[in-house]
DNA sequence: GTTTACGTTTCATAATGTGAAACATGAACG
DNA sequence: CGTTCATGTTTCACATTATGAAACGTAAAC
């Protein structure tokens, strides 16, 4: 998405897609399985397969079924800015999950999107949930846009030029003049909607989370089935946002 | 070590030192600095980072560094044995740190070996630690051992056969025999001692973690400087070995 | 303006990864 | 017991891919 798809290494792309296979069965998977998911060849599959083990990213048990490998606990204990972010800011999402009943999410910016790196759901059979890993446009999430506003209207328009900011509903911004709008009110409040931009039905209140330098390292978002979102709900947001900071050495 | 080496896809090879180099570096790597590091030419790692970002195996922040990227975080938390064993057992192991004021190991065996997923360290300077994601064959840890007691006399003959028992000190067990003696000792008391057999000068003493199902997931293990080791461990050992696997719904 | 350093793209081709076939192994079946 | 089946593993010819060098692009320093 947010790479040329020329760049593409085949052997890469293979890999990722057995790594994803066995994402999917944790309790192993075998070879005849992974070629049928990823519509490699045995051979093929097999060396692959073969190499990753090698390096600890793929495991086999007694049975000789493949498994994901330790060595990507090694590396994603490593990933910088998810894990350690996750990890301060889980008690104050379930705490402002338990003050709204709503799904909080975490996401961090990654070039022209966010990434949801962390959620604690409600109890509501109901809800809004992102999958975390997903990914969505800058320009059409409430913490999206703060992070936009972080950057300045050039960069901002830079942004728009290079995705041509791509409509994801009928509310979605695009136009840079209504986007920088929008960034503009939301920066000067502190806090950030999604009106039913991303997807139809869906609301979002959303407040950034800054380092001990002052640096954005992360979005804290609430999201609802629109019509149960509430203004009310802004300050808690800012609050729990303005909480991690502070827990990550942020000193406002 | 228990990989074929024709079995090597060098554009694999390649990657994984990609990722050794950026996990080396928590703060970002420029291009120049990891095509140094990996030995590889500018235009090779350019490309394959690209390809490793367009899988979120790879980052890049606002200044273009090079970073781990959070699908190794998604990935991760699909690894089968070790994440989910390592957040049941870290307050146990913790607790047993601090009851014994030396270092706590969490093992899984993988294969013919055990490896290291967890550890948590004594405050003490001089300490035996083994870095998280290393591995020891079976036969001279002291979890290692009960596990191969786990699998039965004949699975551990072939075993020996398979890896012909290399010695790491004059302690190892290099006969089939006198391994299956300690084993069947270690086993019916419930714990093992690694007697310098690993390496000279440390002592370690094990007990394994068992899941709901009553199978072993885990070795658990407190190692020290050999002169330290006390025998009135053992029962604080086993005690934390159950909790864990009370945890994690053993019944016993 | 020029130079330097680094990143990114293009391109010819050597090298690599590929898939098919052969081989190996274990389990099931008659 | 021998045969068949299913799956995994190895070998090999070669088409395709990944490679590294060169060209190009960009920003910062002088």
């Amino acid at each position: 998405m947010n790479e040329d798809k020329t760049s593409s290494i085949q052997v890469i792309d293979r890999m990722a897609a057995l790594l994803d296979a066995l994402a999917a069965r944790e309790n192993g998977a075998s070879l005849k399985y992974l070629g049928a998911e990823t519509g490699l060849h045995p051979s093929t599959a097999f060396r692959i397969l073969a190499s990753l083990a090698q390096h600890g990213f793929v495991a086999r048990d007694e049975a000789g079924l493949y498994l994901l490998g330790p060595h990507l606990l090694q590396l994603a204990a490593k990933v910088r800015v998810g894990l350690d972010v996750r990890a301060v800011a889980r008690p104050e999402m379930e705490w402002l999950r338990d003050q709204l009943g709503e799904t909080v999410n975490l996401t961090v910016r990654q070039g022209d999107e966010v990434v949801y790196v962390e959620r604690v759901t409600s109890n509501r059979m109901m809800r809004v949930e992102q999958v975390i890993g997903s990914r969505a446009p800058l320009h059409v999430t409430a913490v999206g846009k703060l992070m936009l506003g972080e950057v300045g209207a050039a960069a901002t328009r830079d942004y728009a030029k290079r995705t041509r900011l791509p409509a994801y509903t009928v509310n979605t911004h695009q136009e840079i003049k209504t986007l920088l709008e929008d960034i503009g009110v939301s920066t000067a409040r502190g806090y950030a909607l999604d009106d039913e931009e991303a997807e139809l039905g869906v609301g979002c209140i959303g407040a950034l989370v800054r380092d001990a330098g002052g640096a954005v390292v992360a979005g804290l978002s609430v999201s609802a089935p629109i019509e149960r979102r509430k203004m009310d709900w802004v300050p808690l947001v800012q609050e729990a946002a303005r909480r991690i900071s502070m827990k990550l050495g942020y000193s406002g």
